[in-house]
DNA sequence: AGATATATTGCGGATATATGCAATTTTAAA
DNA sequence: TTTAAAATTGCATATATCCGCAATATATCT
């Protein structure tokens, strides 16, 4: 096995089921721990997941450049995504940041649903090629390579010029009092001035788990109308959670 | 077996495995490591797959739709791309618009060079991904899927505030009176645009013939500082066409 | 055809990379 | 605090890669 193989796998798993461990895995590879803990120090350092003691973790946000074709984490964005499609309506401009959740609702898109979409997310644009019927923007600024976006000011700017009838936000930190947090500012700050220009807001809750935070507050729960989450969390967001005016599906 | 012949097999086996391994290949071909090194070097450089240490994988993702399109006179653009790399010193701030020729440019800047550079091109982002030496800023607007770059009046709005010290912009159709011409009117205002901001222009002919026009001028030949095109018809251009300051190489 | 240029290939040696092992230090859990 | 697991570091080794060179093959020109 090839070492950037390796590392492919390696993220595959990550991407599946958000950790990994050093011993079970380099058992399973059957190469030595040192080796493999090199190679998530190798990650670490490009960004695409967090090492930790005794394996690694991905991070928030993480990046779409490897397959997907084993990523069982994408099943449930699908699912997800297949409760927004219905929303969209001819004639309709939306504007999507990154993140494996919009990708995933960009990929159900009807071919004949004509939308507009504005986007500073590469692997959407990529997705969207070919598609005649998606008037398609891209957002320009500075090139955040590991998330493949753009971010600054100059994102910023042309934010101020657009009115979507809806933004997509994917999150994978949502907290009842805390809001939507992630790790990085930047980020932070993009996703807050996409929030801040739609009509209706939406958000992907593309966590596994509910309740956490993180350190750069994007938004607060008053300011979101739909938050979209795995059915299985639904109820127990509608019976915990303070009952602002959103809704949960 | 031919070169072209084992280049197709390499291909065909990295398209199916996903991988191939140096030294087993090479014994399977009955050729020398470093020959069939050689070969996935080429392919590597045509973006057909990419080398890695004990052999090859393939692209992956989101690289190949935005690599594909990429045609066959790459050797010659190749050897064009190679005169322009010595005229960038680190700090460069460099704008470089869509096409093929620039692709091969961009591939070829060494790892350690310190640019900024702006482009309206995917395909150029895309193969500057983790470049940590290279501060990359997207120029935003709407995205014209055929040439995969952004167009518009937004293009047009930010390139108003940058000054590069280098501009680089492909053309096909370069002739002596006409100047600078390409077929569509969108992409020419971009590139007229782009010209304009540069503190030396440059273009790249990549032409098989010269003396060709079409219908939108982007520029004449007095507003070029250097024309790159291929060794056999620097002559020709030197001793047939008006001198304006331009340097041809 | 013959001569000359250009490309391709394999080889040897220098260099670089990947990996596992052992010794030491750090971490986190009892 | 103690202790066992995990991580780091330096080192040895096997393997892979790169580079120049010479031999051969192929293409181009007169």
């Amino acid at each position: 096995m090839l070492k950037k193989e390796r590392h492919e796998y390696i993220l595959n798993l990550i991407s599946r089921d958000n950790r990994i461990y050093v011993t079970s895995l380099s058992n399973e590879l059957g190469i030595s721990d040192d080796t493999l803990r090199r190679d998530l120090t190798e990650l670490d350092n490009k960004g695409l997941l967090t090492k930790v003691h005794g394996g690694a973790i991905a991070k928030s946000g993480i990046s779409i450049q490897f397959t997907d074709r084993i990523n069982t984490a994408m099943d449930k964005k699908q699912q997800m995504a297949s409760k927004v499609i219905p929303l969209f309506k001819n004639g309709d401009v939306i504007l999507l940041d990154g993140g494996t959740s919009n990708l995933a609702v960009i990929r159900q898109l009807p071919k004949e649903l004509e939308l507009t979409i504005f986007t500073n997310s590469f692997p959407i644009v990529n997705e969207l090629f070919n598609r005649p019927n998606i008037e398609l923007n891209f957002l320009g600024g500075k090139v955040f390579s590991s998330s493949q976006v753009t971010v600054g000011v100059t994102v910023f700017q042309a934010l101020q010029t657009i009115n979507p009838d809806w933004v997509l936000v994917g999150i994978s930190d949502v907290h009842p009092e805390k809001g939507l947090t992630c790790p990085d500012r930047e980020e932070a700050l993009i996703k807050r001035a996409m929030i801040e220009r739609g009509n209706k807001r939406l958000i992907l809750a593309d966590s596994h788990k509910l309740n956490t935070a993180r350190t750069y507050q994007v938004a607060s729960l008053e300011d979101i109308d739909f938050i979209v989450t795995e059915n299985n969390k639904i109820d127990y967001i509608k019976n915990n959670w303070p009952k602002y005016s959103y809704d949960v599906i």
